[in-house]
RNA sequence: GCCGACGUGGCUCAAUUGGCAGAGCAGCUGACUUGUAAUCAGCAGGUUAUCGGUUCAAGUCCGAUCGUCGGCUCCA
């Protein structure tokens, strides 16, 4: 047989060999750092016996694939360490993820710190004892009866959910069994370095209705000095957590008086989220969106009618008593259905078409109490919401409009870059979460997808994402803890327009239904707000800093001209704060440093005799003085060239 | 909502494990009038999240509530 290898170079074999025999042949380093096999594309096992030619990769901790193999197999030492110290633990499922892995186990209780450093002890004797891994397969009956007879009723329940034809295999490790397709390592004294980092409990099968079973999330390296680096790592993103820095640059607050999840925004935050909505607005005027107040309440009537009552009644403030008053009013949780009344106001021609209605609207959702998380899960936030009614044929113009849009304004925060594309799709199995009308899914969905490809755009597909009305798409963004939010989203909506009556008269005469696209342009203030502190680390692209010149006179003799300076830039728009304290200079460097101030400006004798100013910024440092004039004209110019980017991108278009 | 950890001046943290709540920073007042990352001195600030219990005695032990954090579930 002939074996191709990454490189393109071939090995040829008499006799059919094991991966692990084969990265043998090309090198003992190698076969020392092989976690496992990539044949024709497929992830194997390092005991898989080739006996036929194939292209073959040798997996190591440094492929993503090998990486996972690795620390499954860690998972499975940790595992084994649990049943050693507690016998009685039933297992549940291990798996590998992003920076390391988990462990879900039934033991009654949870896991306490002592615990944990138990484990790990545990874990360091399994490794030492140098225990060979064993893989084999069993019959249904067999696999059940081996678990059945360990009490290990997740496993049973795993293998009764298996397909009939599946492969039942198994991996052995000293005294440990466990159900697993694999691939593992050969020996658990591979397993160099690891660190138990948390416990947390989950749902059996993630389904709320199961029991909650104890989760412990750990990780492993190849070595030990990555691992420091990668708990380093982790310290340093507590220090960009918006939480943390949002409040302590005095970007918002919250008050135990005031309730869950309603955070009190300062006025540095407040001074951010004024200038990025009136960015937005102005853009989105721009391109013919008009605007609207609408109320932040309404009878429950009109949610009855879009169907949200029924969907969301749990998610949203009730005012009153549904048994006892005659009308019951609720706090809003979404524009739509307020706009959509805009829109049967009067008589639509095609004529008018497409009506793009945009709101910046204060929003109320209560939350479950577990749910709220900083800024970025909230009860109340604002979000540059809209809604456009079209025509079929304008359907595809009009969606791909929004992306354009939406790419536009994640240039001017600059986060391009750093967000992906999810398709949102709807569950069939779940009937009750979705308008029970599977043509029109399949019709909105397939449309969807179309203008999806046709933009360009790379984007995932995910099944019982979708809103109960439509397909979605969300433009998805991580958080320092490595949580996927929903930044943006874009939805076609095909049921709404049927249950609120709307229509337009066309061309023939007839009326026709309008197909609605829901879209936020920046999302919710409130999260992009969160985004932005981390993305920067709290210090803010300089249109976007709630300060954006710190000056800062030598001494009190000099707060004449530093008012004169403050007045000059003023004047262009530039917002300036002047720091008047009695204080040495190098303290207020250090205070506006700390306040992330884009530009801070001293001004002393030396530059009132020469109108200049001296400059420090916060990329370059010191840069020296400059005339004021100048200084004033270059950080106008700075801050416009940034507002006024994309109004030029309209005009191109 | 569920599992777990936690809650001491505005912030960061002490308090001999049940025995007088304390420090630094920030704040205020005064002095200094300063040239690129912390000037000095003084003053003020706490019903230890809230409520209840055990005890001669509770920041510390127990219970409830509220809130925060990490997960799970949910997210129109």
């Amino acid at each position: 047989m002939e074996i191709t290898l990454k490189d393109g170079s071939k090995l040829n074999f008499a006799e059919p060999k094991s991966v692990l025999d084969i990265a043998n042949e090309i090198s003992s380093g190698l076969a020392r750092m092989a976690c496992a096999g990539e044949v024709d594309g497929e992830v194997v096992d390092l005991r898989t016996v080739i006996a036929e030619d194939v292209s073959l990769n040798i997996l190591t901790f440094n492929d993503e694939k090998g990486k996972s193999a690795y620390r499954h197999t860690a998972a499975h030492v940790m595992a084994q360490a649990v049943k050693r110290l507690w016998p009685e633990t039933k297992l549940a499922i291990g798996p590998s993820i992003e920076d390391g892995f988990y462990y879900d186990f039934d033991r009654g209780e949870s896991f306490s710190n002592a615990d944990m450093l138990a484990i790990e002890k545990e874990m360091k004797k399994i490794i030492k004892e140098s225990l060979p891994i064993e893989q084999f397969e069993l019959s249904r009956e067999e696999a059940l009866k081996l678990m059945e007879e360990k009490g290990e009723i997740y496993k049973v329940e795993l293998i009764n959910d298996l397909p009939e034809d599946a492969k039942l295999s198994f991996y052995q490790q000293g005294d440990f069994v466990d159900l697993c397709a694999g691939p593992h390592l050969m020996n658990t004294k591979a397993i160099k370095a690891y660190k138990l980092i948390s416990t947390a409990g989950a749902y059996w099968r993630g389904d709320e209705k199961n029991k909650m079973l104890s989760r412990i999330y750990a990780t492993a390296f190849a070595k030990k000095a990555d691992l420091t680096e990668h708990l380093e790592h982790l310290e340093d993103i507590k220090k960009r957590d918006h939480n943390k820095l949002g409040r302590e640059l005095e970007i918002f607050t919250t008050s135990e008086l005031v309730g869950q999840g309603l955070p009190l925004i300062m006025p540095k935050g407040a001074k951010v989220i004024q200038v990025l909505s009136r960015y937005v607005e102005d853009e989105e005027e721009a391109r013919g969106y008009q605007f609207t107040r609408t109320p932040i309440m309404a009878k429950s009537d009109l949610f009855k009618v879009s169907g949200h009552w029924d969907h969301y009644k749990d998610g949203m403030f009730i005012l009153g008593d549904e048994e006892t008053d005659e009308e019951v009013y609720a706090l809003r949780p979404m524009t739509c259905p307020f706009q959509y009344l805009i829109y049967k106001a009067k008589q639509r021609s095609y004529r008018d078409l497409p009506v793009r209605l945009s709101e910046t609207s204060p929003l109320f959702r209560n939350e479950s109490s577990g749910e709220m998380h900083g800024l970025i899960r909230v009860r109340q936030f604002h979000l540059a919401d809209a809604h456009i009614m079209c025509t079929p044929e304008q359907v595809e113009k009009e969606f791909t409009d929004v992306i354009i849009l939406i790419q536009d304004m994640m240039k001017a925060i600059g986060i391009e870059k750093d967000v992906t594309y999810r398709f949102s799709k709807w569950d069939a199995e779940k009937t009750d979460k979705y308008i029970d009308n599977p043509e029109a899914w399949e019709t909105t969905q397939s449309l969807m997808r179309n203008i999806l490809v046709n933009a360009g755009l790379n984007f995932e597909e995910a099944d019982g994402e979708a809103a109960f009305y439509g397909p979605k798409l969300d433009v998805q963004f991580k958080n320092v803890h490595g949580k996927e939010d929903t930044l943006f989203t874009v939805q076609l909506d095909f049921a709404l327009a049927e249950r609120f009556d709307m229509s337009y008269v066309d061309k023939d005469n007839t009326k026709k239904r309008p197909y609605i696209i829901h879209r936020s342009s920046i999302g919710c203030y409130e999260r992009t707000l969160a985004m932005l502190i981390e993305k920067y680390m709290g210090a803010f692209p300089l249109w976007l800093a709630p300060t954006q010149v710190k000056l800062l006179p030598i001494s009190e003799k000099h707060m004449a001209y530093a008012e004169k300076v403050a007045y000059a830039l003023r004047k262009k728009k530039i917002r300036v704060d002047i720091d008047n304290r009695a204080e040495k200079i190098g303290y207020k460097i250090r205070e506006a440093r700390l306040e992330r101030a884009p530009y801070m400006v001293i001004v002393g004798q030396e530059e009132e005799e020469n109108a200049t100013v001296s400059v420090r910024s916060r990329e370059k440092g010191d840069e020296g003085s400059q005339a004021l004039d100048a200084f004033v004209a270059r950080l106008a110019e700075e801050v416009e060239s940034k507002y006024i980017y994309h109004q030029h991108a309209v005009e191109s278009k």
